[in-house]
DNA sequence: AAGACGAAAGTGGTTGA
DNA sequence: TCAACAACTTTCGTCTT
């Protein structure tokens, strides 16, 4: 957190905020509401090393693999002064050559121009879609294998983003689906898949596949709905689980059905259609799954 | 009028030959 | 590659509150 800031909660005055770096958000522990997306990480980000070890430590920010250099190259600024503003010596011919050569240093090879552009791509992405460092970070180290290996010849380069994001977040499970993808990029959903399939095999990736929880709080938060509906829905599907209701189905689904039943046994009842618009499932599968639920586990709803 | 229900037909993904 | 299949969606008329 940082120094002299306090972080309260806007709508019940709590101070009891959880910061989650993989999704990049922030929300409050008691009602459930998500404060911001997509904050920068204010801690630092070097370790700290004890005084026999500071050739360790260093200087700069740290280097990170969203930089397609790493941050770790030179500038040589057009105001012709070295890094402690006095002029650099040599004539014009010679800063300019300087210049040349730093710059092709700096983007010396096609994996690292590639790598640019896809980085970009990568920012824009991530940030349309909410997601956080942690799944930026693993999207580009997914990607740039994927340059290594050679697989972005014959794919455009959103392609590869978008599947190694789509992979990136399978990893980390934070539930963004292929439509979420699909609305936010220009890539068709089927070259999407295509190239997410050829990397996880190439790179030899195993992802779970989604379990309904990965997608709890997120839909509670698009609907409203407080940390009480969070942990009654996560009991539901545990029971649900047991009575093996979710195998073959949809996640979503079973999700969504869920989210609805556990809404209507608090004083939060919400309807088919506002948690199927936030969900992205129909009104019809919710029904089909909370049917099941409710039979199988022996539930009462209110419905009026 | 809003919300829930369920039947029927269509769609897209997976699996196995 | 293709057919079979289960899950899911779309659409729509009906029922309940």
């Amino acid at each position: 957190m940082e120094a002299g800031i306090e972080v309260k909660c806007s709508d019940c005055g709590s101070r009891n905020i959880d910061e989650d770096s993989i999704r990049g958000e922030r929300s409050c522990m008691d009602c459930g509401l998500v404060l911001s997306e997509n904050h920068i990480d204010p801690g630092q980000e070097w370790s700290e090393f004890g005084v026999e070890d500071q050739s360790k430590a260093r200087a700069g920010p740290p280097a990170s693999v969203l930089w397609h250099d790493k941050g770790l190259s030179t500038e040589i600024d057009w105001m012709n002064r070295d890094f402690s503003g006095k002029r650099i010596a040599g004539n014009r011919s010679q800063l300019y050559r300087m210049r040349k050569w730093q710059r092709r240093a700096r983007t010396h090879s096609t994996i690292d121009r590639n790598m640019e552009k896809a980085l970009m791509e990568v920012t824009r992405l991530a940030g349309v879609l909410g997601l956080g460092k942690a799944v930026k970070e693993e999207t580009a180290v997914i990607y740039r294998k994927a340059l290594e290996l050679n697989m972005v010849k014959g794919r455009s380069i959103d392609t590869m983003v978008a599947a190694s994001m789509y992979l990136a977040n399978q990893k980390l499970k934070t539930a963004r689906s292929l439509d979420d993808f699909e609305k936010h990029t220009r890539v068709q959903r089927k070259a999407i898949t295509r190239a997410h399939k050829v990397i996880k095999a190439k790179l030899k990736v195993r992802v779970s596949v989604p379990e309904p929880e990965e997608y709890v709080s997120r839909y509670c938060s698009l609907l409203d709905l407080g940390p009480e509906t969070v942990s009654l829905t996560n009991e539901i599907l545990c029971n649900a689980r047991k009575k093996d209701l979710t195998h073959g189905k949809s996640p979503t689904g079973v999700a969504a059905a869920a989210v609805y039943v556990a809404s209507r046994l608090g004083d939060t009842a919400r309807t088919q259609r506002e948690v199927a618009d936030i969900s992205g499932v129909t009104e019809v599968t919710i029904r089909n799954r909370y049917k099941e639920i409710v039979g199988q586990l022996g539930l009462e709803i209110d419905l009026s």
